[in-house]
Order: structure tokens, then C-alpha cells, then sequence
RNA sequence: GCCCGGAUGGCGAAAUCGGUAUACGCAAGAGACUUAAAAUCUCUCGAUCGAAAGAUCAUGCGGGUUCAAGUCCCGCUCCGGGCACCA
């Protein structure tokens, strides 16, 4: 049996020195234990293969100016794990850095004409000196910022390899180009379908750029979801719908007429067991062969130029209203010969696939509206696989089932069931998988008709899939093709404020890559930013420069990476920080991967995706050994709050932070309206949403932190809602957690204020004596001591398996609850004393602060961010006996208590005799009884 | 449009493997302390009916499975995130 003294510090014994004072005065307490820290270098890690390492990461933030309250709940969640994995003895290292290049610095050098570099390192500085503020355990030593040379060049080190290696290449890619401003722009710069500066009409314009063949990597990046059992399975299925793995049919439709350049058209399709209901074959308006026929065709030139200004964002294009206009040229079905009409439409993308689909408007929704709208055949060739249950043979596929047309509109019957499919509006069961019908009878050839006439009848998609595919090939017309809906990643940004592409465009040579030894190509700082064109773009002291192949006269690249190109690596250089000889050495292969990742949902697919496929690029160079950076992911919920507005007479709406916004409630506390602060008129209650500048809603973590101390402001976060999910911020929930902190803060100083009372000194003490022995312990001091160890257990439990904060902090305040309740005695007394030296652990993670200081006040020595995390006693555990409730046909009747290990034959009887059971159980016949084992008895009467 | 989530008291939420729905906190109300206020402490607090005991109804909506459903299945509604140049 474990003794109690087991768990028990020694300096329990002694008397504790009362030097604590009785209000809790938050700034002198935060700003000790972030000395103490510092002084003590608690959170720079060092390599030590002795101990266990844990790699703790928050996504970096973009430093925008100052912090905002997603910033705070992300980094306090990690700093959570990462403190409560130390004080469980592990060699913990949890570094931060800056996300430095990026759009909004350009924005800002327009707006306050500063220059990005500069604006961005003062916001660096600034957002530090918060981040410390907030009691953060960083190791600062390995800090990293992207936008400096030290860090960029090794990403454009990595670049010139890759293109070495053919991973990566030049491809023309589609932007929006603003016509005015005569420069690129990003999604988000686009409004309404205009710049959003200029008000131009956005062109969508190709241009050369750089990009990464992420497509070679498809699969690995798909089948290795597999082993990344610590992520959610949400983002792991977002993930593998964005590779979207296809196993389909490559096949070509020979083009009626020579058209130069374009001899036949490619598709690809998923479904080629419809193949035989293909009606029309659509292309993009980019496609050569639109291009071709415009030129002849004012009308289709027209449509063309119109598709230019569609914005590119894949959103825009699937609500688009579905548009299109025949070619004028016709496509030879690859089976049947069968000429085809071309259309081009508008939701055909170029750099999609071939740039060109197959139509087959009877099983296609998309087909389908297309088709009736402009008047093109639909032809239905399956048959649900529901009907097949009455179809034996092909032949009978046909005899049974019929098709029927009404002014154009087709109509399947089963003559054997009676069951008819009417293509008069679109019916889901059209898209399903069943059985191929009319594929081959509707041949106009005479020879072919006859060969494959009824080829493909009454088989299944896979016989059908496999048939057509083996024909197609056979007559060399098409092939089985694993397709990714994943296209490459192309890195080119036409903007200055990034790392610049480390290429040099020679007239002789071609792009060439710069050579290891000129790295870094430095991005120029000391620029002016009057306009938004990119200022290296007309830079000649950047631009010109001489080849490094032939030696003559050739030009930069002014083209710089896409920013996720920074936060694809980050996590591995903090593990090499300071070496100017290589991007990482072997220290990368002690910390990586990373033990625990922790960022919001909105990085999903992108950054997590890209950072993966980075992985395998830096384990393919021979930089790190294993095949994946993130072990376990916590993805968290976004931070939104209340808003409020006024609308003007133009419909302009001003927004209001809720700071100086008073809500106004019904009398059951619903809010019914909102009052301006400063002239007390009413303002419109516009619902909660995301935390922006633009709704003006944001809440200034700053304030919070002056007003109420870091500790009451991570504890607020952490409280509010499971990290995963969306927090609602509110002010009263803040007073709470201060309260919260307050009342902890006078339990332990009213507390140590009675030491010398109760455990004066080491030998003589009174306390002790009883004390070791559990059962001497009153039945209520019994339970308080079991409350204390299930809460150690299960705050454990939420803080390492589920990372649900808010229970373990829940179950604290149930405890300190319960602690309130315990009597004077000197028993009492010591398992407070117990109680508090646990709890003091156990919200160390989350409140650290305060918990150095009550750490001390306990009479403890060294510091609570490395000591040991508590231990449960398992014979607190114990129970003599437990309370059951019954139920009689599922409805609580009543409850009782038994012993431990009571029988089934003693509960059953004991929940059977009981009073109020037995007035619903009178006079019926029990027809069985259910018994879960610790918690209820259903018995089920007639 | 496609993919992924979410919805439980007046509010934020809990219920971890299908087993006592509403833990913990906020707000509200009553009381104590105080000259007073703040702070603090104590109590009440899902709805309906009832004097009470208690009963019935409640986890977005409609069905289903089960002795038992917030939890599983089918079909909806509304809200949020991502959609490749915001990070």
C-alpha cells in the first residue's frame, strides 16, 4: 500500500514561512515569475538524448502590429501543453518566430509611406515584448524572422536544387491582372470583380511563372495521412479531397477537321462507362482550338474576352452561371465515330486537367443544365443498379428496357418492373453507378454498328469501366489514368515584399538558377513604395546582372515566392538555429518532428499540405530522416465577437467596438438592443462574428492584460470553450476568470496564514501522526482526498489525451468547491495543504504566474515550471461504496446505494425493493433488467 | 457550387465507449457584511402543471434503430471555415 507520505513533499513538515500577502497583486507577481524565468534560462533547450524530447509549436504569426486575441488563444494553448509536458520531465523546447513577408507590409507602405522592411521589424519588436507579457515559455535563442537574409537564403538554396532536380519548372499560370494599376493582384484584392485600389475591371492574364511539382508527390502526400493518427480525421479528409485521387480514363476525340496545332482533344473522365452517352465535348475559353475558332467567329471572340474577367478563385467559377457557345467544329466519338459538336464554357478551366471534359448531359448535373439549356441531346446509357435485379443477360437489357422520347426528352422504362427515369428535371439516381443500357445500338455507322453494336450492354460500372477501357486501347484511343485534383503549386508572386526567386534570366542561356555561391540574392529594403507595382521590377541596379553559364548580360528575376513558401519550413530551422554553413544540421534529427502542432483551421489544406510536401523535399535532399514534420496537430477555433453598426442614408455602415457599445437586455437577459456610449443613441446589433478590423469588433489583448494580468486572460481562454471550437469573447467571462484567480489567491494565503497553527515544526507535528493512516480520516475528509486525486487524474487526461483545457479547469474549481466545505480540523488542514500543493501543479500550465508565487508561499523551493507534475494515489481512489440509479423502462425512478462489489443478484433485488420503483413496477410483469455495472438498473416492464 | 465542421437553459458550455442531460462558469434574483457603494460570502435559478410530494415535456427540425439516443442511422434547416495570389 502506498503511503500517503508518498505523496507529500518533505517540506510539508516544515513550518511555512507566511510571507504572502493578502491581495493579489497580479502585475508585481507576473513581472517576478518572468524574471525568474529569464533568469533562470528555464526555456532554452538544449540537445539531450538522456531525456525525452518534446517539440512544441504554435503556427508563427504575421506580424500585422500588434497581437490580436487568435494570436493570444493559439500560443496560450500551446504554452499550455508545452509546460505541462516539462513538469512530466520532458526536455521540452517550444521556439517562436516571424511569418515577416507578406502583402500587408506593401499595404501599409502605401498607406503610411514607410518602408515594409522597417514597418515590419518595429511590429517584430513591439509584438515581442507582448508575447513576453503574456508569460509565453519561449526559447527565444532560436528565434527566426523570414524576411532576413540569414533565413530566406536557404529556402533559396533549396529553390536552385529543386529545379536541378526538374522539381521545379516555368509554366504559364493565370492571374488577375488590374489593367489600370498594370500590376498583378492577389484573391483578396480583387472586389466585385474589380481592383480594389483602382476599380478596374480584373483581367485574368497568363504569364510565365515558376512551379513546384507537388503533383510528383500526390501520392505519398495522400497515403501517408494515413500514419498521422494524432491529427483530426476532419483536416486529414480535407486533405485527401484536395489531392482527390481519381482512377479514370484518358481518351481522345479525333477533331473532324485539320486545325493547326490541335489534332485531337483530350479528356478526362472518371465515368467512361458513359462514354457511349457522350453528346458534346466542351473546352476552355483558353483552349487553343476556342482560340482557333474565335478568329473567324466575332461572336465567340466576345465570349472569349468575357471569360476573361472572371475572377480565378475557384469559388467564383462554381457559382458562375453556366454559359457556353459552339466551336463550329465537331469531335469523332472514339468508339462509335459518331461526330460530336465542340462547345467552349465558361466553367471549363485550362489549367485544369487538359482544359477540355467530355459531356454526358444524362448523367452529369452540371451536363445536364447545360444541355437543356442550350438545346443539346441527352442520351441515357445507365440503367440503375437497382433495375439489374430484373435483367439477366445483356441481350435482355435491351428488351426490357426501353427508350422513349417526348419533344426531345428521354425516358427510361423497365417493362419488367414498371419503373420509368423521366430526364424532365435532373433526379440524383441519374449520376449513380448502375448498369449500362442503349451503349452501342445507337450507332449511325454501318460497319462499326455491327461490331460493337450492344458491346457495353447490361454490364456493371467496373465490367463496364474495364471493357471500355480495354477497346479504347486496344484502337489506341485513350488509357487508364490515376488523375489528382491537386495541381502543382506554382510559387511565382509578382510582389516585392517576399524572398526573391534566386533566378537569372539569361537570352542565351534561359533561366538559370543562381549559383550556390552568390546566395543570397538579398531582396533591396531601402526602397520606396509609390505605387503598387513592385519597386525591384524597375530596380536596374537589382535587375542587371551577367550570367552565370555564358557570362554575358542577363537579368534578375524580380518575381519573388509565395509567402507560404517561408512557413513551409520554418519548424525544421528553428531545430539549426545560427548555422551559416547549411539550412539544418543533425540537430534537426533530435527535435523533429514536431511533438505537438498547434494553428487554426483556416491553414487546413495550404500551409499544412505545403509543409508536408516539404518534409519529403528536405528528407529527399538527405536534410531529415523521417517522412513527416507534424506528429500530433491541434487545430484551434477562431476567436469572434458581438458586433454593432450604424447605416448612413447611402447604406454605408460604420462599425462600433463593443468597448464603447452598451447592450441593452429583455428581462431574461436577451439582448434586445445596443446604446453608443459616447451620445446614447441606438446602434444595430449586427451578430457575432470573426475578430476583424474591418467589423470593427476586435478586443485589444493589451487592455486585457493591463487591466486584469496575463494569467486572468490565458485562463479566460482556455475556460470559455474547447480549443477547437469558436470562442466567444466576453467581458463578464473575463471578471469571472479573475475572480476565479482571486479567490484561489485568499484560499491559500488564509490558508498559509494558519501554518504555524496546525504544523508548527518537523518532528512534533500533530498533523502528520493521523495522517498516514487513510482510514483514520473521517468519511467526508475521505471524500474530499478521492475528489483531489480524481481531479489530478482527469486533469492529466484533458490536459495530455484530450486537450480539452476547460474541463481540467472545470474540475479544479469543482475541487476548490469542495475544499470550502471541509471542516477545521487538523486533518482537514493537511489534506487542504495537499490539495493546494496539487492544484498549484495543476494550473501551473495554464496560469504560471500565479502559481510561482502561491508555489512559494506553500513553503516550496524552486520553481513550479519544472517541478514534478502530481501523482495519483491510487488508494484514494477507493470506494466502499457506489450510488446506482434505476430506471424502469428507461425513465429514472429512483437511485440507492450498495457496496463496491456488490453482486449482480444483490443489485438487481436492491433496486427491485425499492420504494419508488415499486410503485412502477406494480402489478406489471418484468420483462427484463438491465444492469450497467457502476451506474444504473433499467428495469423493463410489459 | 464543392469539401469540412457546428447547433444543448437567459448566455459560454459539460456529459470522454449508447447508460442519472444541463457539471463548471457568466448573467439574473434574494439575503449577509457595510453609514453607503464596491468587493466578498450564502442561497435560488431549463419549461409547464402542482400547496406539496411529484408528474410531464425538453439537447436546431422530421423520421428510424435500441431496454436505453445529446451521442448511432436516414432526410432537412440554419450558422461557420476552406476553395489554390490573405496569412
Amino acid at each position: 500500500m502506498v503511503s500517503l507520505r508518498d505523496f507529500l513533499s518533505d517540506d510539508f513538515l516544515y513550518p511555512m514561512p507566511v510571507t504572502m500577502h493578502d491581495h493579489y497583486d497580479f502585475k508585481s507577481i507576473e513581472q517576478d515569475a518572468q524574471q525568474d524565468w529569464d533568469h533562470g534560462a528555464l526555456f532554452n533547450a538544449t540537445e539531450d538524448g538522456a531525456k525525452e524530447k518534446f517539440y512544441c509549436l504554435a503556427m508563427f504569426p504575421y506580424p500585422s502590429g500588434k497581437l490580436h486575441m487568435g494570436h493570444v488563444r493559439n500560443y496560450t494553448i500551446a504554452d499550455v501543453i508545452a509546460r505541462y509536458q516539462r513538469m512530466l520531465g520532458k526536455n521540452v523546447m517550444q521556439p517562436m518566430g516571424w511569418d515577416a513577408f507578406g502583402l500587408p507590409a506593401e499595404n501599409a507602405a502605401l498607406a503610411n509611406n514607410v518602408a515594409p522592411a522597417a514597418w515590419t521589424l518595429s511590429n517584430i519588436d513591439y509584438m515581442r515584448g507582448q508575447l513576453k507579457a503574456l508569460g509565453f515559455g519561449y526559447d527565444w535563442s532560436r528565434e527566426l524572422t523570414t524576411c532576413l537574409p540569414d533565413y530566406y537564403r536557404w529556402e533559396q538554396w533549396l529553390f536552385t536544387r529543386l529545379v536541378k532536380k526538374g522539381l521545379a519548372y516555368k509554366k504559364t499560370a493565370v492571374v488577375n491582372w488590374d489593367p489600370i494599376d498594370q500590376t498583378v493582384l492577389a484573391n483578396e484584392q480583387v472586389i466585385d470583380g474589380r481592383g480594389w485600389r483602382s476599380g478596374a475591371l480584373v483581367e485574368r492574364r497568363e504569364i510565365p511563372q515558376w512551379s513546384l511539382r507537388i503533383t510528383d508527390y500526390a501520392e505519398q502526400l495522400l497515403n501517408d495521412l494515413d500514419t498521422l493518427d494524432g491529427w483530426p480525421e476532419q483536416v486529414r479528409a480535407m486533405q485527401a479531397n484536395w489531392i482527390g485521387r481519381s482512377v479514370g480514363v484518358e481518351l481522345h476525340f479525333a477533331i473532324e477537321r485539320e486545325i493547326e496545332g490541335a489534332e485531337a482533344l483530350t479528356v478526362y473522365t472518371t465515368r467512361p462507362d458513359t462514354l457511349m452517352g457522350v453528346s458534346y465535348v466542351a473546352v476552355a475559353s483558353q483552349h487553343p482550338l476556342a482560340k482557333q475558332a474565335a478568329e473567324s467567329n466575332t461572336e465567340l471572340a466576345a465570349f472569349i474576352e468575357e471569360c476573361r474577367h472572371t475572377k480565378v478563385a475557384e469559388a467564383d467559377m462554381a457559382t458562375l452561371e453556366k454559359k457556353g457557345l459552339p466551336l463550329g467544329i465537331d469531335a469523332i466519338h472514339p468508339i462509335t465515330g459518331e461526330k460530336v459538336p465542340v462547345w467552349t464554357a465558361n466553367f471549363v478551366l485550362m489549367e485544369y486537367g487538359t482544359g477540355a471534359v467530355m459531356a454526358v448531359p444524362a448523367h452529369d448535373q452540371r451536363d445536364f443544365e447545360f444541355a437543356l439549356k442550350y438545346k443539346l441531346p441527352i442520351r441515357p446509357v445507365i440503367a440503375p443498379l437497382s433495375w439489374k435485379a430484373h435483367l439477366n443477360c445483356p441481350i435482355q437489357a435491351i428488351e426490357h428496357i426501353q427508350l422513349m422520347w417526348t419533344d426531345g426528352i428521354p425516358k427510361l422504362l423497365n417493362m419488367e418492373s414498371g419503373s420509368v427515369l423521366n430526364w424532365d428535371t435532373w433526379n440524383d439516381v441519374f449520376a449513380e453507378k448502375g448498369v449500362c443500357v442503349h451503349s452501342g445500338t445507337y450507332v449511325s455507322h454501318p460497319i462499326l454498328r455491327q461490331q460493337i453494336s450492344r458491346a457495353f450492354d447490361g454490364l456493371d460500372f467496373f465490367r463496364a469501366f474495364d471493357e471500355i477501357t480495354a477497346h479504347l486501347e486496344a484502337h489506341g484511343k485513350g488509357h487508364k489514368k490515376i488523375n489528382y485534383r491537386l495541381r502543382d503549386w506554382g510559387v511565382s508572386r509578382q510582389r516585392y515584399w517576399g524572398c526573391p526567386i534566386p533566378v537569372i534570366n539569361c537570352p542565351t542561356c534561359g533561366a538559370v538558377p543562381v549559383p550556390e555561391d552568390q546566395l543570397p540574392v538579398v531582396l533591396p529594403t531601402d526602397v520606396e513604395m509609390n505605387g503598387p507595382q513592385s519597386p525591384i521590377k524597375s530596380m536596374r541596379e537589382f535587375i542587371d546582372t551577367t550570367c552565370p553559364v555564358c557570362g554575358g548580360k542577363a537579368e534578375r528575376e524580380t518575381d519573388t515566392f509565395d509567402t507560404f513558401f517561408e512557413s513551409s519550413w520554418y519548424y525544421a530551422r528553428y531545430t539549426s538555429p545560427g548555422n551559416d554553413s547549411a539550412m539544418l544540421d543533425e540537430r534537426a534529427n533530435y527535435w523533429l518532428p514536431v511533438d505537438q502542432y498547434v494553428g487554426g483551421v483556416e491553414h487546413a489544406v495550404l500551409h499544412l499540405l505545403y509543409a508536408r510536401f516539404f518534409h519529403k523535399l528536405l528528407r529527399d535532399e538527405g536534410l531529415v530522416a523521417g517522412d513527416e514534420p507534424f506528429k500530433r496537430l491541434l487545430t484551434q477555433g477562431m476567436v469572434v465577437a458581438d458586433t454593432y453598426y450604424r447605416e448612413d442614408a447611402i447604406g454605408k455602415k460604420t462599425w462600433y467596438n463593443p468597448a464603447d457599445v452598451t447592450p441593452e437586455l429583455d428581462d431574461k437577459a436577451r439582448i434586445i438592443g445596443a446604446k453608443l456610449i459616447e451620445d446614447g443613441l441606438p446602434v444595430m446589433v449586427g451578430g457575432t462574428e470573426k475578430m476583424s478590423k474591418s467589423k470593427n469588433n476586435g478586443v485589444d489583448p493589451q487592455a486585457m492584460i493591463d487591466r486584469y494580468g496575463a494569467d486572468t486572460v490565458r485562463l479566460f481562454m482556455m475556460f470559455a470553450a474547447p480549443p477547437d471550437q469558436m470562442l466567444e469573447w466576453s467581458d463578464s467571462g473575463v471578471e469571472g476568470a479573475h475572480r476565479f484567480l482571486k479567490r484561489l489567491w485568499r484560499m491559500v494565503f488564509e490558508h498559509v496564514a494558519r501554518a504555524n497553527e496546525f504544523a508548527p515544526t518537523h518532528d512534533a507535528n500533530p498533523v502528520g501522526a493521523n495522517l498516514f493512516a487513510q482510514h483514520d480520516l473521517e468519511p467526508a475528509q475521505k471524500a474530499a482526498r478521492r475528489k483531489l486525486h480524481e481531479t489530478i487524474q482527469k486533469v492529466s487526461d484533458d490536459l495530455g489525451r484530450r486537450q480539452t483545457f476547460n474541463t481540467a479547469i472545470a474540475a479544479v474549481m469543482e475541487l476548490l468547491n469542495e475544499l470550502g466545505k471541509l471542516d477545521d480540523s487538523p486533518a482537514s488542514y493537511t489534506i487542504r495543504h495537499e490539495a493546494y500543493l496539487a492544484v498549484t501543479r495543476l494550473l501551473a500550465p495554464i496560469v504560471p504566474h500565479i502559481a510561482e508565487a502561491l508555489w512559494r508561499a506553500l513553503g516550496q523551493q524552486g520553481m513550479v515550471a519544472t517541478a514534478p507534475w502530481p501523482l495519483v494515489d491510487e488508494s484514494a481512489l477507493v470506494r466502499d461504496s457506489i450510488d446506482l440509479v434505476v430506471q424502469v423502462n428507461g425513465k429514472l425512478r429512483g437511485q440507492f446505494s450498495v457496496a463496491a462489489d456488490a453482486s449482480r443478484e444483490v443489485i438487481e433485488q436492491a433496486a427491485l425493493a425499492d420504494e419508488k420503483v415499486q410503485q412502477f413496477i406494480e402489478g406489471k410483469a418484468v420483462k427484463k433488467i438491465i444492469v450497467v455495472p457502476g451506474r444504473l438498473i433499467n428495469i423493463v416492464v410489459a
